[in-house]
DNA sequence: CAGCAACTATATCCTCGACAATATTCCCCG
DNA sequence: CGGGGAATATTGTCGAGGATATAGTTGCTG
């Protein structure tokens, strides 16, 4: 640790870039607090509310989040205990099963997207006037194509759904 | 749900961001793992290394990671075990307790740092050129002068080590 | 200088989520 | 058609870490 290695440009870079992650993370689990939701509930609620039938087998809602299939196990016992989702058993696939949002479920999110929506505008898109936005969402495009090859639905792609064949 | 909200530009945008904070995290994460290190592990090291005297007190420990004061307790607890660090005794205040990197946690970080620094030039600041890169960091300071208040160092400030004082 | 509020580190309890093991079901291939 | 390997969800077990309570220390203030 002899130079100051510590700032070099590139530990900045990323400094930069979690502390923004960090402090967006914050806020938005403020607000998804108060309408009973954790980060990760949040996560799952829309990764079904955007999928065909508002549903998704167990394997997919893993794929699609940051969760471990025992962790979608776990989180799907919560909120199915919460009223917010159901499991509804796959007709064509008896190993599998779905997760499927409740009505109660998709209010809670249209309570709850405003609100997020407001956060996003407030501490980032906001922040940045037009040019500028669109360059770093550019620059960070790029960096999520090379990090994240899965990703690449940007154009050319089907529906938007194979993103789940990652 | 109705009309696709899961469409509107802001949720793409901090979709995008958070899609590359958790591509680059797995990848520091895999690298940190080669040399017995877990993420917060490193940033512990890291943050004390950087300190003078390589060493800063568990409060300050705690406000300058993503940690609590039980956390660091903890984490401390654990890489004091390990030999990467010590505690040592506050000579002015019998409250406070100092953690002071030891030469075995030096050089694991000596061993560790300059895979961590290709790790980022492969997937961060190499996959853009020069204005790209500046663009893209600039965006991300704005932001993050924005929602973290505490970090706005850059300029005019003391040594850096008044991000503590947050 | 006595007492009280703030601060510091730690201990205790609890939730969350990963990993490995398990049971069930599917599918392919001999 | 039958058996073995892959896929799917769940469960047991464990570590990580936050919130709160606790014990010790400091410093201010009447």
């Amino acid at each position: 640790m002899n130079p100051n290695v510590f700032d070099d440009p590139r530990i900045t870079a990323v400094g930069l870039l979690f502390e923004v992650h960090a402090g967006l993370s914050a806020r938005f689990a403020a607000q998804l607090d108060e309408h009973g939701l954790s980060t990760v509930e949040f996560e799952v609620l829309t990764r079904l509310a955007r999928s065909p039938g508002n549903q998704l087998r167990m394997t997919d809602l893993a794929a699609q989040t940051s969760l471990s299939t025992s962790g979608v196990t776990r989180v799907v016992d919560r909120m199915e205990r919460d009223g917010l989702i159901t499991r509804r058993a796959c007709p064509t696939d008896r190993r599998s099963s779905f997760a499927v949002v409740t009505p109660t479920g998709l209010s809670r999110l249209d309570e709850t997207v405003p609100g997020h929506l407001q956060l996003i505008e407030e501490w980032f898109t906001g922040q940045l006037d037009p040019p500028a936005l669109a360059a770093t969402l550019d620059g960070l495009r790029r960096v999520r194509d090379a990090v994240n090859p899965c990703a690449t639905a940007g154009s050319g792609g089907r529906t938007e759904d194979q993103a789940e064949a990652c």
